[in-house]
DNA sequence: GTGGTCTAGACCACC
DNA sequence: GTGGTCTAGACCACG
């Protein structure tokens, strides 16, 4: 359902946190479902559940999900919104990560080569 | 001279560290000139000089400076190429963010309008 | 006849224990009177018939009910004097949670001007 | 600097919150001064220094603290403006638990009184 | 020194 | 079964 990539210096529950906004973002889970539950997930994912138990908070926190008590988190009616919002942060994330890339050098034709690159290996 | 981001997540040492490199590969600072001096890049960046010195020992051992008897740091004559490569770091570092952003959903068209967008802000 | 708030933080078998007591207190239960089926007061209720039957046992286990032999439950006589002390359960948790409104600097002024609001709402 | 009641069922992050709120809004604490380190108020709280730290990311996440790498937090400029909306939370938890000692039928007079009690102990 | 991440495992509350 | 809280301790990154 997800992948983690644990070697990447983002953190793992970054990493969760977007792949779950990107799962909405690309309808392939929508509001009303119910989401992963922690523990399976961090069992399937290899992953200490106190960390997916942190993304879900954070997600949570944010409105993405409406956890009922005991009936574990269901994807909030407003998360598609939010998802875009979510995108704004990889937005600007993004932007930076431009910047310092720039800063060091790296010439545009490297920039563009490795994004064809990454989006020919992605299918 | 250079310009550092205190704000940004990206850490300090390694916007010197690229900011040198780029100065490098914009010609800006050329193999044989001096390399600046920690304290007074440290205090015209308003930043500790440890910072300084950490960019400036990790550029040390890759060869980026040579330091010949009595004359303190230069630009190693090899630096350039070494700049221009883009450094294997930044390159990865860059293609981090992208898989970072694609889990998020952020699409390519994103991706590509942002690049669009920043170098044509930047010539 | 009782309304359950699903959204609260309040857990829910809390929030029926607290409704009995309530109408037991304003006299719409009597001593004598039988007690709802927890079958049906789930189904109206809409909620789990084992959180309807946990806030029975528990107050079953104050004496809140009596049971004769074959008639099922019925609401003790003593209900009236245990529901009308606010039962130390109800006036703790409110204390407590004065104290906490007041860790967060809520001022007193702004707490007794809520009670007032509320007061004047429920009249 | 700050007290706990390890014994409250208000979790000990959201008490630590609490209270960095409520040292806001009553002056205690300015804008541009250090927060307390999270190892230190851990030891001094006697509390595992990942609860505190729990209790800081939150306070961040809302905008509360400025954190700055290795140097620590500083209550953010907007830290008043904050607190005054946390007074918001404040408010909304306590009407809360006013609605839910009416349901059980806490009459006005003992909330009152337990009020009064508390200013009282308070000083 | 600072904060941040992650793991491991215990315990509780709710449904 | 679910999620939430807390503790303990290791390790890393930053300045």
């Amino acid at each position: 359902m997800i992948e983690i990539d644990a070697g990447s210096p983002v953190p793992i529950y970054d990493q969760i946190k977007a792949a779950l906004r990107g799962q909405v973002a690309r309808g392939m889970l929508r509001p009303g479902d119910p989401a992963p539950s922690v523990r399976g997930l961090a069992a399937h994912l290899r992953v200490n559940p106190n960390t997916v138990a942190r993304a879900f908070r954070e997600l949570g926190q944010e409105g993405f999900f409406e956890s009922r008590r005991g009936e574990g988190n269901r994807i909030a009616s407003s998360a598609r919104e939010r998802a875009k919002d979510g995108l704004g942060e990889a937005r600007s994330a993004f932007a930076e990560s431009v910047r310092q890339a720039r800063r060091g050098g790296l010439p545009w034709s490297a920039i563009l080569e490795l994004i064809r690159g990454a989006r020919g290996e992605e299918k």
